[in-house]
DNA sequence: CAGTTCCATTGACTTTGGTTAAGTAATCAC
DNA sequence: GTGATTACTTAACCAAAGTCAATGGAACTG
């Protein structure tokens, strides 16, 4: 289980011997059955998953309809918009299949980044790097249609279209399902 | 000039003497004339930037347009998409205004971090927090329709609208020149 | 200061997504 | 397994953004 973490950093850094301890000693891994809510909208949230197994939904609800803002899957971090702030969410977390995570907490987290600091500094040049991988996405998502935005999302996360229902991935492409039905379908049209 | 990034910094924590010090000492200003390019397509770049005054576009060419990906003003940070990557640069950056800014390179900020291990657990809690703002930003472009965009951007920006001209705020909006104008035209109507 | 270029606006027309409603298919619960 | 709920598709109609073209004004240049 374990074993995953260190397989995503060593993406970022050599894993050292002091990594590994800091990994193995502040990691506490937990599953989900499918359905099960991590986040309600109100809920305070004191924990952040790193995802070994399994599938996350965050959203929210705006006038009346859910809103999904990401799928979170294998080697993505979830960090809820309200953690550490001790303010009620206004997103929902939610496993759209039976998940395995690490979770952690801001108290555990102060531990370990002052036991290993070097664990700190992966975590910087991580985030950063998440910013970056972000601003490509946002930057797409906006000089692209709803079309291309699909056809994107079938060629960069192929998997989750088996994974996910498609009225979701319709709110996540930020269209109406009725839309992305007529989508799908001017695509086969056009092959 | 350095007291601005101090200032800054207070957002988000104590600023001790060390904080300071690392500061005073890793912190070099540099000013650019208002069309200064920064970085062009196929640019290596060097450099970060942390703007005291003035203000920065980052954009990129698809389907012989420019397209905008953001407008950094007073107290953002500039982070090239291909910072530290050594690869050459999709992006523009220019400046709009004669800009005064904090300049940062990789060996410097390496030095620095070394030095002063408490500034990187201070860049890694920033990072975290931009990460979630980006989101917040992200999924507000998702939910929302073009006017609904351009009257958030009114309302948390507003004086871009009278440093930027109208196109260049289309094309960050997603949207064409004509569309903007007639968003506007609606807009007064509606009053 | 004249000429050019760039920018914002407007209008006619096309395309595409939203809305509403209905029908069919799939899934869930008992 | 059957009924009920939920998910997906289709169609007709509407609203809004894209496209193309033209105009007037502002800004830049020699």
């Amino acid at each position: 289980m374990k074993s995953e973490i260190l397989k995503y950093l060593s993406k970022y850094t050599v894993i050292t011997k002091e990594l590994e301890n800091a990994i193995s000693e502040s990691t506490f891994i937990k599953t989900f059955k499918k359905g099960s809510v991590l986040l309600k909208e109100g809920g305070i949230s004191n924990e952040c998953y790193f995802i070994i197994k399994g599938c996350v939904r965050s959203y929210f609800l705006k006038d009346g309809e859910e809103k999904t803002i990401e799928f979170y899957t294998e080697e993505q971090s979830v960090v809820p918009a309200n953690y550490e702030t001790l303010k009620p969410s206004e997103h929902y977390l939610e496993c759209l299949e039976d998940t395995i995570a690490s979770v952690g907490n801001p108290k555990l987290e102060k531990e370990t980044f002052q036991k290993y600091p070097q664990l700190e500094s992966l975590s910087r040049i991580i985030a950063e790097t998440i910013i970056l991988k972000q601003q490509v996405s946002f930057t797409e998502f906006k000089t692209s249609t709803p079309e291309e935005r699909y056809l994107s999302m079938l060629k960069n996360r192929p998997a989750l279209h088996q994974r996910v229902p498609q009225h979701q991935i319709a709110s996540y492409l930020g269209i109406k399902p009725e839309s992305l039905s007529r989508i799908r379908k001017r695509i086969i049209n056009k092959k």
